[in-house]
RNA sequence: GGACAGUUAGCUCAGUGGUAGAGCAUCGCCUUCACACGGCGGGGGUCACAGGUUCAAGCCCUGUACUGUCCACCA
């Protein structure tokens, strides 16, 4: 083996032999397994199915660690486990990105026309899909490649085809004239979810609307001045004293000349502006209500790109909304009918694509009544069916099931599920799934023209549907579907609560009658070591093949700079690289980029990426690739217990460690069951570093030089065999380091087999569980520690022995340092220590405390008188801090009421603490006298 | 206007009632025969603030401040 581990001469070998082997499909593991899958417990994860917009970023590969976690982990406790792949459409997403693309070579999508911009639009998802598959192969996510989807294939389309048809005939889908949010630049209707409202700075424009009896005027307050030309009303507060007997009255709109009436509602605000609102029904969503409640005209005075349209005077057709703004203010000011104009904050809609302002915008689309599907997917979360960890994400969940508007899904976009209805010449729609069908339900003769609607689908109509189209449905009796559906867990973000886990919970118990999931892991966001989100506007992505692979300064930057939307934005960009990675990024490799992942995953909470974290865990699958390397310097061509006829013994080390290694293994369950990556990579971190590197290796060292054969024995088996463990522990989150050294280490444990991925994971033995061994074991680090203490804080090099003396040794201390004498001369690098029985007497010495024991270094040559004096001087100080608050708590005049056990405690803790000050101040006073 | 998080060592974060922890960074000693991507040792915290409950509070309760996120129709 090499001297330091190199993660990418073994990655690309492991990656392509476990897929094509076919470890990743359930049949073959099964197979290979002997076991009829039927009778294993059932265990799957849905992708959530990345977009096929460009390429995975840093928060894909954080999720995708955490499912290939779980799905390594439940495929070797040996349930029958899927982990599906795919791809979603995106459809707006998606279109814009090939429009963009087209727009660079001149073309316009109209240009094309629809087949042959479908047609393009297939090849940019050949291509994004070859690159994200790509990547999600390079991690090692052991995906079922067999089964993978994108949302578009044909059976996925059947199955939103019969979502459509199925909700239609049930009354729960219907199309109408509404107002929606229409984005004026990609000419389609969104639904809320995707338009985000920011505060803006803009202005309050006050009006005055003549009353039409020339008895007086109102004065209106508006952020829009230019939907007054829509006007139809104007509304006050019915019990507002000022205004109150002028409803039933009507003002002359100005610039329009028509008259329009004076309206009483309690939704106006009193207090805002004059308390007289201008109501605009066919453009802002509350004076559509109100225009609802009192029956209204709805006057559009919009075209789709949001100009001005006939239905306006003819002075402002054709005007850009925001033209038209200016030129309505004007011409108020011109007829003196501009009272003032206020600075104002407002809450601004754009689209959450575009970032064009969105309108509120009149035209027929089709809506889902969601108000009984989301009634069964709260109930389903209230009855437990369904759990989200971490918990208080239910509150996200219910706040917006609760308050649900029904979904507008259709969009007048060409990329998507087409819309499977047909319209008549007179604009009547009939459904079905084909144009036969259509047909023949509705009983339409073949002379009749129909021509298929035109629209395509929001793209989470067809994700909804993702838990259970994938796996067949709609055929009930799929094999697949009846395997795996439920599926165990969703691993997801906050951000598609609402886009994607409700719309999929709605739909899962609606068509499938369950929950499609039964828990649903909501991870944080990562973002960069400064706490932003990561984007390619700010120039702060990294690319997670950038961190395996590494990245030099200059490649960076130009990937960071090259086709900005904001090309301004480069030198600043380039300058925050510079200054962030002055070398680049090393390479670290997908172990220890996943590791990192994980570590970092606590309780559903953004994770801040640090590559100095990455780097400090390449370092770990350093360390454990070397702790292989000394296992089989030690072990290779010498029995390890495979013989089990040979006689071994085990020591207290090697019980300590096994012992340890079954409280390793419990506490890796629970974290696994409560998603504790953070937890189960920091035990595993630690057990491997701390424990079995630190101190077993090193405690191995003199016994496999002077053992006797049978303790020998032990030792290189009890090394083998907790290495092998270690391995199958740590594989879901390093799969290519365990699997490479695996396969040197398993015929030593007396294990074979072609993969560490089938193994089973390991489960404790309470039998091995040894506490007698474990607190041998912490009394000899505890000597160890006091001797290297002396060392370390005196500045004695590592390599000089030293002499030592024990006095005060109790019949425990005595037995234990005859059993583990080499333990303590090694470690401590210490002579063979001499027992002082009481009346001897000691030289000045250097002092460190184990229990009534006192370890003693003769000072002689080695430490000087100050120093000494000095450290014990640190030591007192801080012990009569401690002390301080010990006497404290026994003190209180209450501390009867403890539990026995707990007064015990402190009691004894006091005790020691006295003991030790006083052996402390004995030593000090002993070296002073000299 | 509601709701939810968070505030612990220089940095990133664990820690749901019993002597404040980890990794990274930092300082000192060491090219010790697995590993300098290393070993050993050290330093570093009024746990945001103010009250309260308790024998005992980083942890529970109340309030305040600050940060972040989500939702919401005040023209």
């Amino acid at each position: 083996m090499d001297k330091t581990f190199d993660p990418s001469s073994i990655e690309a070998r492991w990656g392509e032999a476990w897929e094509k082997n076919g470890y990743y499909t359930p049949e073959t593991v099964a197979q290979l397994r002997g076991v009829d899958r039927a009778e294993l417990a059932p265990y799957s994860i849905m992708i959530p199915p990345p977009n096929v917009t460009g390429t995975l970023h840093m928060g894909h590969a954080f999720q995708h660690s955490v499912m290939d976690a779980l799905t390594r982990y439940h495929r070797m406790r040996g349930c029958d486990t899927l982990w599906l792949p795919g791809t979603d459409h995106a459809g707006i997403a998606t279109q814009m990105v090939v429009e963009r693309q087209l727009a660079a070579q001149g073309i316009k999508r109209t240009d094309l026309g629809r087949e042959a911009f479908v047609e393009k639009v297939w090849e940019w998802k050949e291509y994004s899909g070859g690159t994200i598959t790509h990547q999600i192969r390079r991690m090692g996510n052991s995906v079922d490649w067999t089964r993978e989807r994108f949302t578009m294939d044909p059976a996925l389309n059947t199955a939103v085809t019969e979502e459509f048809v199925k909700l239609h005939e049930q009354g729960l889908i219907y199309r109408g004239k509404r107002l929606v949010n229409w984005d004026p630049v990609l000419l389609t209707a969104i639904s809320d979810l995707e338009v985000e409202s920011k505060e803006e700075n803009g202005k309050l424009w006050h009006f005055r609307y003549p009353l039409a009896d020339g008895s007086g005027q109102l004065v209106v307050a508006t952020t829009r001045p230019e939907t007054m030309l829509g006007d139809t009303a104007v509304a006050v507060h019915p019990e507002d004293e000022r205004y109150r007997h002028l409803i039933g009255k009507t003002v002359k709109l100005p610039l329009c000349e028509r008259e329009i009436p004076v309206i009483g509602d309690d939704y106006v605000d009193r207090e805002f502006g004059t308390g007289v609102v201008k109501i605009t029904p066919a453009h802002d969503f509350n004076d559509y209500a109100m225009g609802q409640r009192h029956q209204l005209p709805l006057i559009n005075v919009f075209t789709p790109t949001a100009h001005i349209n006939d239905e306006a005077p003819a002075a402002y057709r054709g005007l850009d909304r925001y033209d038209a703004r200016k030129r309505v203010v004007e011409d108020l000011e011109k007829l003196g009918l501009v009272e003032k104009i206020d600075d104002h904050k407002l809450m601004v809609p754009r689209g959450d694509r575009t970032g064009v302002v969105v309108e509120p915008f009149l035209t027929d689309q089709w809506f889902v009544d969601m108000k009984g599907l989301a009634e069964r997917a709260l109930k389903a979360v209230k009855d437990g069916q369904m759990r989200f960890v971490p918990e208080n994400w239910v509150n996200t969940y219910d706040q917006w099931l609760n308050n649900i508007q029904d979904w507008c899904i259709s969009r007048n976009l060409w990329w998507g599920h087409q819309v499977p209805a047909w319209h008549d010449e007179a604009g009547n729609y009939y459904v079905g799934r084909d144009e036969a069908e259509a047909r023949s339900k509705n009983g339409l003769s073949a002379e009749i023209t129909l021509t298929r609607d035109s629209d395509t689908f929001d793209t989470w109509f067809s994700s909804a549907l993702w838990p259970f189209s994938t796996l067949g449905w709609p055929d009930a009796n799929a094999a697949d579907l009846k395997r795996w559906y439920p599926s165990s867990v969703l691993v997801t973000g906050f951000d598609i609560i609402f886009f994607w886990v409700a719309r999929m919970a709605m739909m899962g118990l609606h068509f499938m009658g369950d929950v499609p999931f039964r828990e649903v892991y909501i991870t944080g966001l990562v973002r960069d070591s400064e706490g932003n989100k990561m984007s390619k506007s700010k120039g702060n992505v990294l690319d997670p093949l950038d961190l395996v692979d590494g990245i030099s300064l200059e490649d960076l930057v130009k990937k960071r700079t090259t086709g900005l939307m904001q090309p301004q934005m480069a030198a600043k960009i380039e300058a925050a690289t510079r200054r962030q990675f002055p070398a680049g990024i090393e390479a670290v490799g997908v172990d220890a980029l996943r590791f990192t992942f994980l570590a970092l995953a606590s309780t559903g909470r953004d994770i801040r990426f640090d590559a100095a974290r990455a780097s400090g865990y390449r370092n770990f699958c350093n360390k454990i690739w070397n702790a292989a390397r000394f296992v089989l310097m030690n072990t290779e061509d010498k029995d390890c217990g495979q013989d089990e006829t040979l006689p071994f013994t085990l020591s207290a080390a090697d019980r300590w460690i096994v012992s340890r290694l079954q409280k390793l293994e419990t506490e890796a369950a629970a974290h696994f069951a409560g998603y504790r990556f953070d937890l189960l990579a920091q035990a595993l971190y630690q057990f491997i570093w701390n424990e079995y590197c630190d101190w077993y290796l090193e405690l191995s060292k003199p016994a496999l030089q002077n053992g006797d054969e049978a303790a020998q024995r032990g030792t290189r088996r009890t090394l083998v065999r907790v290495l092998e463990t270690s391995l199958r522990l740590l594989h879901p989150l390093m799969p290519f380091v365990t699997e490479e050294i695996w396969h040197r280490i398993a015929p030593l444990a007396g294990k074979s087999g072609p993969t560490l991925m089938l193994q089973p994971y390991p489960v404790a033995n309470p039998q091995k569980i040894d506490e007698a061994a474990e607190s041998d074991i912490e009394w000899l680090k505890a000597f160890i520690l006091g001797v290297r203490q002396i060392r370390g804080e005196m500045d004695i090099p590592p390599g000089k022995p030293l002499p030592l003396l024990l006095q005060n040794a109790s019949a425990d201390d005595r037995q234990r340092i005859a059993r583990m004498n080499d333990s303590i001369q090694f470690l401590a690098r210490v002579e063979a220590p001499r027992l002082l029985e009481s009346g001897d007497s000691a030289p000045q010495s250097a002092t460190a405390l184990l229990g009534q024991m006192s370890l003693l270094v003769p000072m002689a040559g080695l430490i000087d008188k100050e120093a000494e004096l000095a450290r014990l001087d640190k030591q007192l100080a801080k012990l009569e801090s401690d002390m301080a608050k010990t006497e404290a708590r026994v003190g209180n005049e209450n501390f009867g009421k403890a539990p026995p056990h707990v007064q015990q405690q402190v009691r004894d803790l006091l005790n020691k603490q006295r003991h030790d000050r006083e052996a402390l101040q004995a030593q000090q006073a002993r070296i002073r006298e000299l």
